[in-house]
DNA sequence: CGGATTTTTGATAGCAATCAACAGCGGTGG
DNA sequence: CCACCGCTGTTGATTGCTATCAAAAATCCG
């Protein structure tokens, strides 16, 4: 379906720095895992690495192949998804910018990650960065803060999978966008109908409805259609709590 | 519903010895996280810990509460839940003996751990368990790899929770069940028809009516109530996969 | 054995999937 | 400029699966 990723730049790095040339101006510098580094160790993981970019659609992993790379996410947006036997997809997973994607300490990735817009991550070889973790415990403590929230949040997600009606999907992925983005009343959506459906579990049509149904309820508006107005803040958070 | 757990024992520990007392006869010493420690790390540990007891249903962590205690399973098992604001129940994951419990590095219980069967733990006061994680990086990295882990399989239940047919779920857990048990053709079911239901997104009667299908078909049989037979491994395995 | 609980089975209803048609939007080219 | 086309999203009709409601059967336990 999608190609593999082509390589943007050269590999960064070389003489040591007092701050990596490379990091200096990185947009994720202050956010990203590598900020718990100082600067020795930040100048030795910035020759590890090396900046890719992806067009939206293109993939980084493939479900069930090798993960040899690991990395951070500097701009852009990637879906983590896994297909069942005969093809149906769920999205187990959103990586936003500064957030850590690949699978540290593990020989097959255990799902597929794709650039859902246009992506520039900042990756490492798995080995390479596996090794590096171990020597520098920072770096393990802070991924390991970072995976017990994914983990949290992942869980939390199972239960509107497991337990929630349409309606009370769609409203808790409209509260949760609104939370992450939360600037003002209205959101935009990053998101098509089909990948909202892929991430709720329900098909584009069931989507439309539920957002149909809340909108004539009055509790959202959609201006446009990649907008979402919340009307009613306080009802839309009661559906979504189910 | 279920009352707080009682404890158990007096606290363990005291003397330094090249092995600790409380943890020479431990049944998971080889597997549990401190496995990963030496004689050092395992007394310094041993200290801050103590057994406690569950009886089945009695609830070790509270979903929203302030999360104060980690620890190891030594023996039995425990469901992770989450509840709906009406009351719906989701079990997000299972514990079994070897298996880490709780959440360090943060504050409030992300779900409750409930007991499904009598239990016993090795619990440690979570801000001290912190503390001695951060100075000893290689229960971090255990930690770590642990945690990693359980993502993968939390993820990878979404995918029967988002789009698998309540048949396609059923069967995925037999296998899961069965893969872990390893003792035959035949397996003991360490749950109830409820229990398999909150894991799976169903209700118990459909459950009951997934189970009479697949034992219709001839490929699992059900000798007892609690215990499955499978006749046709593969057939169940490509039902499973979706 | 008897009563409580769990499980199975049956009947029905409701919700979401599926199949199908239509509307809105953007881009292209005549 | 506007007709045409492809794509995404909406709406409608119908089907099918699972939940719900109800009752019978099996199991457990004293």
């Amino acid at each position: 379906m999608y190609r593999d990723a082509h390589v943007g730049e050269a590999p960064v790095g070389g003489a040591a720095f007092a701050l990596p040339a490379s990091c200096a101006g990185c947009p994720v510098r202050s956010s990203a895992i590598c900020c718990v580094l100082d600067d020795s160790g930040l100048t030795a993981l910035s020759r590890l690495g090396r900046r890719v970019t992806l067009a939206a659609g293109e993939t980084l992993l493939w479900e069930g192949e090798e993960a040899v790379t690991v990395g951070n996410v500097l701009s852009g947006m990637l879906k983590l998804s896994t297909l069942t036997g005969d093809g149906r997809e769920q999205i187990v997973g959103i990586v936003h910018p500064s957030d850590f994607i690949g699978r540290p300490f593990g020989k097959d990735s255990p799902h597929s990650a794709t650039a859902l817009t246009d992506t520039t991550l900042c990756v490492f070889g798995r080995a390479a960065f596996d090794r590096f973790a171990r020597e520098h415990a920072v770096i393990g403590q802070a991924l390991l803060e970072r995976t017990l929230t994914e983990l949290d949040r992942a869980r939390h997600w199972m239960l509107l999978l497991g337990r929630k009606s349409a309606c009370e999907r769609v409203a808790s992925l409209i509260v949760e966008i609104a939370d992450r983005a939360d600037d003002g009343p209205a959101i935009d959506l990053p998101l098509s109908r089909q990948q909202m459906g892929d991430i709720l579990g329900l098909t584009i049509e069931t989507v439309s409805r539920s957002l149909t149904r809340l909108k004539r309820a009055g509790i959202i508006a959609l201006p446009s259609l990649r907008r979402i107005a919340i009307n009613r803040p306080g009802e839309l958070r009661a559906i979504a709590e189910g």
